[in-house]
Order: C-alpha cells, then sequence, then structure tokens
DNA sequence: AGCACGCCGACT
DNA sequence: GTCGGCGTGCTC
C-alpha cells in the first residue's frame, strides 16, 4: 500500500499569483496530524520563509515535476477548512476574480487554543432526527415540501405581523418561518443556515429559534460573541451532525457537509455587501453554494430586490408566497398639512394624524422618520440660503430642542453664527429629525409616552402600552403585539436621494415598518405615490421589482448586466480593456483619479462573466510584476501610483449616487 | 511580498 | 577581468 504522502496546500496570502495549490512531501513526523482541512506552516521559495496555509487534500500523486519542499509544521488538528467550503471559496473567488485565502478569511474565525481544549464530545449529545416534517405556518405544505425535498431555490414572500415566540418575546413573523424552515430542516438530518443583515434582525430569529430548536442544535457563528465562543461554535460545526446555524453575512460560508438549507432573510439590506475583497454579495455566495451543494435556498424578505426579481424572470427561483394572512391596511398619503391645529403643529396630513389619534388609543404607534437628530438642516431665516459654518462652510445641523447649531463636518458650534449671504443672525430650522418629530408629536398627543429610536439611541422592543415610537428607518424596535397604527412621514424626502436603489431602498424600509403593525392596523404612507405606492397597497413589491428592472434594463444599470471596475495606471487598464475575452456592452471611462491613476467602468453580460473574471484576474497577476518596473528608483513609495491594476466585480458604488 | 537570477556600467 | 546595479520572474 502505497502511503499518500504529498500535502496540496492553499497559501494563505492575498497575492493572486499565490492563489494556486502548492505541494509539499509530508515528512514522517507529520503523518498523522497533516490531514486535508488542517492549518500548516510551509517553506515557500527559500529557507527561511515560512508561511501559514491549508491542506486541501492528502494524495500520492506528485502535480509538480521539481523538487518538493516539506512541510514545516502543522498549527493545529482541527481540520478548520471543510472540503465544501473549500470548493465554495474557490468557486466565489473566481466568480469575483479574487483569491480563495481573501474568501476563507470571511469564513474561518480566528483559532483559540483554548476552544480546543474545552470543544465537547459531539459523541456526548448524539443527535437523532426526528423525522417529523414539521409545518411552516402561512405556507402550503405542498409548496414548502417541494421547495425543501427536491432542492428548489425560491424567492419567498415573509408573512407580515408579529408574533410571540415565547412569553412575552414578540418578533417579526418573518423570524418565525426562517426558523420553521431551519427546524423542518433539522428534523430531517440536515443541517440549515441562517443568515440575518444586522444583530437587531439576528436577535429575532434567535427567539423564534429557540422556541423550536433545543439549544445544544443552535450554533452561532456571528463576531459579536467571544473570540473563543464563536471558534468553539465553529469547530463543533465540523462534527458531522446537524445544526441550525445563525449568523450575519460571512455565515453562508459556515461548514456544513449536510446542509439541507440556506436562508437569506432581506436580501436587499445593503449590509450583505462584503466590504473585504473581493467583495463579493452574500446572495452571490449563497446562488453559488446551492450550486455546488444541491441544497435548498431561500430568498426571504417583504420587498423583493431586483436581483432576486431577474433570477424569478429566468426561472432559476420560484416564488412562494403566504396565504392565510391578510396583507397590511396601507392608506398612500399627499403631503398635505392637517387642518387640525394640532396636527398642523406636528406637520402630519389629517389622515395620518387620525390613524395615530385611534391606534394610541390601542397600544403603541409607529412614526418612521428619515433622518436622526433635531433639525437636519437649518438655513438663514432672513434670505433662506443654506446656514454653513463659519469655518469650514460645512452644513449647520442642531441635534435637540435646546442644543447649539454645530457643523455636521467639523462639529464646530455656530454660537456666533452671521450668513455670508445677506449678513443676518437668525436661524431657522429646516426638516425635521426623530427628536423634533418626537417634540412636536408628543406636544400633538399629551399624556403619551413618546420614545426614540435611532442609531444613537437604539431600542429593540417597546410593550403594548399606548405610546408614540419615533424611529429613524431601519431602526424600529418590535412592539408587543404589533402597532396600533404605522405612519411613514418622510415618503418624499426619503425618496429625494439621487441613487439607483433609492425607490427599492424606500420600499424595502417601507415595507419592513409596515410589516411591524398588527393585523389589520392601518399604515398610513405620507408623501409616495405613483408606483411605489401602489405595489404598497397592493402588497405586491414584486410588481415593482418588475417594472424597476425594466427600467435597469434599458439603462443597462445592474442587476440587468454585470459590471466592472478597473483602476490603476492608464496603460494597465488600457491593456486590461483591450484584452477583453468578450465584446463588453460598453466602456465607461477612463475618470482620472489622483495620482495618474484611472477608473474604467465595464458592462458586459452575464454569460461573458466567468471568461471575464478569469481575464481580469490573470492580468491583475501580471500587473503586480509589469507595475513594478515602472517605479521609478529613488522616488518615495507614498509619491507612487498605486502598484499594478485593482478590479472590482459587481461594484455599484458608482451607481449609488448617479 | 520577498528573494534569486541575470545582464550591463565603474572599479581594483 | 569582477562587483553590484535593479529589471524580471518565481514561489511546491
Amino acid at each position: 500500500m502505497s502511503e499518500a504522502s504529498i500535502a496540496r496546500v492553499l497559501i494563505d496570502s492575498p497575492l493572486p499569483q499565490l492563489d494556486r495549490l502548492f505541494d509539499y512531501a509530508v515528512p514522517e513526523e507529520l503523518r498523522q496530524t497533516a490531514r486535508a482541512g488542517v492549518r500548516v506552516k510551509v517553506p515557500l521559495k527559500t529557507l527561511g520563509r515560512v508561511v501559514e496555509g491549508w491542506i486541501v487534500e492528502i494524495t500520492d500523486t506528485v502535480g509538480f515535476a521539481g523538487k518538493l519542499s516539506e512541510l514545516d509544521s502543522v498549527i493545529s488538528p482541527f481540520p478548520v477548512l471543510a472540503p465544501e467550503v473549500w470548493t465554495l471559496a474557490r468557486a466565489v473567488a473566481d466568480r469575483a476574480a479574487g483569491t480563495a485565502a481573501d474568501v476563507l478569511r470571511l469564513g474561518i474565525p480566528k483559532r483559540h487554543a483554548r476552544a480546543e481544549k474545552s470543544l465537547p464530545d459531539a459523541n456526548e449529545s448524539p443527535y437523532s432526527p426526528s423525522g417529523a416534517p414539521q409545518p411552516v405556518s402561512y405556507f402550503d405544505a405542498g409548496a414548502i415540501s417541494t421547495l425543501l425535498s427536491e432542492s428548489k431555490r425560491a424567492a419567498m414572500a415573509a408573512p407580515t405581523g408579529v408574533v410571540e415566540v415565547a412569553p412575552g418575546r414578540w418578533v417579526g413573523r418573518w423570524a418565525q418561518t426562517m426558523a420553521e424552515l431551519a427546524a423542518r430542516t433539522l428534523a430531517g438530518g440536515q443541517t440549515a443556515i441562517l443568515a440575518t443583515p444586522d444583530y437587531r434582525d439576528q436577535e429575532q430569529l434567535e427567539a423564534a429559534v429557540a422556541a423550536l430548536v433545543p439549544a445544544d442544535r443552535t450554533l452561532r457563528l456571528d463576531a459579536r460573541q467571544s473570540d473563543q465562543r464563536r471558534y468553539g461554535n465553529f469547530l463543533r460545526a465540523h462534527d458531522g451532525t446537524p445544526y441550525v446555524i445563525i449568523g450575519n453575512r460571512s455565515a453562508v460560508y459556515a461548514p456544513a457537509a449536510h446542509l439541507g438549507l440556506i436562508v437569506l432573510w432581506d436580501d436587499g439590506d445593503p449590509l450583505y455587501s462584503e466590504h473585504l475583497t473581493p467583495y463579493v454579495h452574500t446572495r452571490d455566495a449563497a446562488l453559488l453554494r446551492q450550486e455546488k451543494q444541491g441544497c435548498s435556498l431561500v430568498f426571504l424578505s417583504h420587498s423583493r430586490s431586483t436581483e432576486v426579481q431577474r433570477l424569478v424572470e429566468l426561472g432559476w427561483l420560484g416564488a412562494v408566497s403566504p396565504g392565510g394572512i391578510r396583507p397590511p391596511k396601507v392608506i398612500p398619503t399627499a403631503n398635505q398639512e392637517s387642518q387640525d391645529r394640532l396636527a398642523a403643529m406636528a406637520r402630519i396630513p389629517s389622515s395620518a394624524w387620525k390613524a395615530a389619534r385611534a391606534g394610541l388609543d390601542e397600544g403603541p404607534v409607529l412614526v418612521q422618520v428619515a433622518r436622526p437628530g433635531y433639525a437636519p438642516r437649518l438655513a438663514c431665516a432672513d434670505c433662506s440660503q443654506t446656514a454653513r459654518c463659519t469655518t469650514c462652510a460645512g452644513p449647520l445641523a442642531q441635534r435637540s430642542a435646546s442644543s447649539t447649531p454645530s457643523c455636521v463636518w467639523c462639529g464646530a458650534l455656530a454660537a456666533k453664527w452671521r450668513c455670508r449671504e445677506c449678513d443676518g443672525t437668525r436661524l431657522r430650522m429646516v426638516g425635521s429629525g426623530s427628536a423634533r418629530t418626537a417634540d412636536e408629536l408628543g406636544r400633538a398627543f399629551p399624556g403619551f409616552r413618546v420614545i426614540i429610536a435611532d442609531g444613537d439611541h437604539p431600542v429593540t422592543t417597546v410593550s403594548a402600552e399606548p405610546s408614540l415610537v419615533i424611529a429613524t428607518r431601519g431602526a424600529e424596535p418590535v412592539a408587543d403585539g404589533g402597532y396600533r397604527a404605522v405612519l411613514l412621514l418622510d415618503g418624499a424626502g426619503m425618496l429625494a436621494r439621487e441613487s439607483l436603489r433609492v425607490a427599492e431602498d424606500c420600499l424595502r424600509w417601507w415595507s419592513n415598518a409596515i410589516a411591524l403593525a398588527a393585523d389589520g392596523a392601518p399604515a398610513v404612507v405620507v408623501g409616495a405615490g405613483g408606483a411605489l405606492a401602489t405595489s404598497l397597497v397592493t402588497w405586491r413589491q414584486e410588481d415593482f421589482a418588475r417594472a424597476e428592472l425594466a427600467d435597469r434594463r434599458e439603462l443597462r444599470f445592474p442587476p440587468a448586466v454585470r459590471v466592472a471596475t478597473l483602476t490603476g495606471r492608464v496603460a494597465l487598464v488600457a491593456e486590461a480593456i483591450e484584452k477583453l475575452p468578450v465584446d463588453p456592452i460598453d466602456v465607461l471611462g477612463p475618470v482620472d483619479l489622483p495620482d495618474g491613476i484611472v477608473r474604467t467602468i465595464i458592462r458586459f453580460d452575464y454569460k461573458a462573466g466567468p471568461a471575464v473574471a478569469e481575464q481580469l484576474k490573470a492580468l491583475v497577476v501580471a500587473a503586480t510584476t509589469v507595475s513594478r518596473g515602472s517605479r521609478k528608483p529613488g522616488t518615495p513609495r507614498a509619491n507612487q501610483p498605486a502598484p499594478g491594476l485593482r478590479v472590482h466585480l459587481d461594484d455599484l458604488e458608482p451607481f449609488v449616487d448617479l
């Protein structure tokens, strides 16, 4: 029997030139511990230079003609790189023209030696699947069964409203849906990965899962716990038994050999955009993993992202909707102020006023505003010009009713402000932040408790007692029993932003807020009209997504097309464009950036994606050496143009501020 | 990234 | 003759 003694190793380096497997001889003394998946140290090029990496495979065939070096050492005997995670990382990196090591950085947490010692023995609490298929509330049993057992992919519309999953613990019904899907997957002996964009959503999900799944079958893999706990949970995920894995965007990279299901809650949330290279969106990673492992994949949300809409139209995703639940009662209203004296004081239309008044008789009322603070903008009371800081010319804002206006940019207090246009000295507030809205509504509805929930005042839950809850978008607390009325006040203001995704984002913010209403409670949307308002009233956000995607097709904007931004020295960018393996749809730019750098955006078709990514990666590799040659000797590095060519696929940044 | 290899200008 | 400059290429 020939003993396998060659280790194929992925070097843990961000260098694209090293993003391939290297063969090393396994010395006799490491034969026991040098298994696939373990982290190792290996020599590179010359002795004395030791780098870290992972063994991807142990084999007895050499794929390299030269003389092999030997593994230096095994860092830990735990196989932290699961085979399915390696496959995924490779695919994700290839799609994004990035390196597998960069992708693995997202999925493999920092080693914590103590966690390895205290790891519980998987045999101590063996898991036996119950086998009984659990129902998923509000969804047709047949549709769910088809989805989960035949490994289908779906865009799933979440049921609206809130539900009490434990005594006194209310969460959005979406969380219950996710938990039920996971419990069902677990009962079938398979792992479910559940991802949420932020901790507020994750907490709701944890509560919903805890009601259905034993605590020792649940693993949190987010970064908000101690390194020891996180690494401990990560190791347990490798033990071969099924779990419900809960986490944020990097949870899609969790080890799970018997993966049954991935669910992403609210895939349109920008927090799913990874900010580390190669900047792969969680949605794309999940889609690749579904293909590789054949698991089920669900995009659960109240509003549909244009990306998911595209996949639905292609037939890649099915569409599933809940039944037996009444859609929210949405009332769109023009931005007109009420005749009522008190309502006029709070600058809200009379229908919104009436809804709030009636709602407060029964319980909490949610008021969603666009901005935190008191007055987001100040103007000269005499000439109406935007008031600017006397030192840096930044815009002025006021944080609370009594505070002195200050500069948004430099923070300087504008105590002795004087208008640079007309020499006026009096300021006038423009617009309302959460604090001012709270002030005014508090006066308009005396005797009711006013709760502010925004970035500075995080509130996750409120009681069923009547109260006014003023929240910035995305910061809305969950109310016990649901809100008795929901007011969306700053529709026009939120839509005024010039961005590719404004309308899509607004629909998502509004839908998510409206979904917090109690069954049958009214939601008044102020200042929104047209297709947006219609899709809220009919609660058919997919209609809006369809129209929005059609617009993007016409404009050739993502996600109708794919895009790549190329940044670097003019010659390198030009060469990259010239060497593209396919004809791009078009080339935008180049645009000059500082230090002799240019940026070009290319738009191309999805089917050209793999070839484009492969070619761009090759050019990035080539450019790392070419660019060095152009470095003038003697000049300090800081004055040099950034070396090489940078490539960013599916970068939406250039389209965010149009 | 690092580090070695290699091919042209000033030196003992 | 050869010491050493940095452009070029490779890393199992």
